[in-house]
DNA sequence: GACATCTCTCGCACACTGTGCGAGAGCATT
DNA sequence: AATGCTCTCGCACAGTGTGCGAGAGATGTC
């Protein structure tokens, strides 16, 4: 077993702040800029550095390596997600707005995507968003283990119902056709299966954004219908 | 906008099959088996060259770039996914089987987890699934854009549930810690939330096979119980 | 048989990527 | 003045996807 050590952010001690000049707190601003305007490809670490005025390689005596730099910028994230407090809404609507909230903050990065279910969260805002989350479905009633069964079941919930919205605005941003081409060249990709293609015709009639946010309510509402029906046995 | 044009390769004709030789399905089957063995990052046109004893770019005859070969590799995973009868045994049990059917194909084919919700399933095996995940809520009693809604609730579900499962497996394997030392460092990492770690320890004494599968059986009876109710309506 | 056309292969080159290494600059302490 | 610590960064390496254009080989067509 000669493969790559397995380590986290999290899990080293930071390099103890010295004078000002370059920080790491800096260099993790200037990446979420960038990952907000140019997405997850537009990371590299020479723009980076140009960005900071800096040689590409600077970078690594404050960071030691671009994932270590994502993990870094993925729990930034985390810190804009506002989890509601359960005791002043009740949970189902502190739940929904979590919820809301998640997509939101998804939507703003896109980028958050490629990093979201796939790097570990243990950064101090990931952390204390789950603990406010794990709160909620306490107060809801959930014992024990049940507790992160229910977070991880909204939160699977707004991953996966997300992540393809994420993936066709992208698409749809590199594409030079128009919605309707789009629609069109579904349809004949779908053209063997006439149940679909009426299903589709009858989604033309609205706004994309629309239906992706009546999709969303539909599904959570679904969710929250279900773990609290699991609360009354 | 001179940003490079969005395809699919199910939006263009294939090139009609000539003679043996290579042919396409040669090529997908192969760059399958060296996903399967080596992971996403072990895929590149140079190795998948070599291993059908071809140089690199004479794939690219076969296949109008990577993103196209992936695509075409993507289908077959949906391919695996079998989605039961729901005239057979009621809906609610085979919308189980379904879920239960994608959780363990995407656990076989741990890259796929990279496609999924990113890549568009618009090849005739994705699209024969969802015509028959659709049956399943048709069946059920949904009508409408409402069956959609189902199923994308459940697959959203499935996937951001599966998704770091994935992670983690593939975390944990390029990882010299064991399970034990792991737990460690997270247990440091979330030291000033001691509800989590409450959590921590009592999720400890089980595997964690049994734990996930707990978890995601927890979520789908939520959600499928969330639906029932809105039928019920 | 000779020539043209079409199908397919592949080496080269380009513009990128992350990052290990080692030389050095600037400053602080002894 | 000398030592050592913090920090910068150019070079180089081993990769990546893929556009291009030269060519091989088969398949018509006159």
């Amino acid at each position: 077993m000669t493969g790559k050590q397995f380590t986290s952010v999290w899990f080293r001690e930071p390099r103890k702040a010295a004078a000002p000049g370059r920080s790491r707190e800096e260099i993790v601003r200037a990446a979420l800029e960038l990952l907000d305007q140019e997405g997850m490809a537009g990371l590299s670490m020479r723009k980076l550095g140009a960005k900071l005025g800096a040689g590409a390689t600077s970078l690594y005596w404050y960071v030691a390596n671009k994932d270590e730099l994502l993990e870094l910028a993925y729990d930034q994230v985390w810190a804009e997600m506002t989890v509601p407090d359960a005791e002043e809404v009740g949970w189902r609507d502190a739940a929904s707005a979590m919820a809301y909230g998640m997509r939101t903050v998804m939507l703003r990065h896109p980028w958050s995507a490629d990093l979201l279910g796939r790097v570990p969260a243990l950064g101090p805002h990931a952390l204390s968003a789950s603990d406010r989350m794990r709160r909620i479905f306490r107060a809801a009633g959930f014992h024990g283990l049940d507790v992160d069964y229910a977070v991880a079941a909204v939160t699977a919930f707004v991953y996966g119902m997300t992540l393809p919205e994420i993936a066709w605005d992208a698409t749809a941003n590199d594409s030079d056709y128009d919605a309707d081409e789009m629609r069109g060249m579904v349809a004949k990709a779908a053209a063997d299966f006439p149940d679909m293609l009426e299903s589709l015709a009858m989604g033309a009639y609205q706004d994309p954004r629309v239906l992706r946010a009546t999709a969303f309510d539909f599904g959570l509402v679904s969710v929250l219908d279900g773990l609290e029906r699991r609360l009354a046995t």
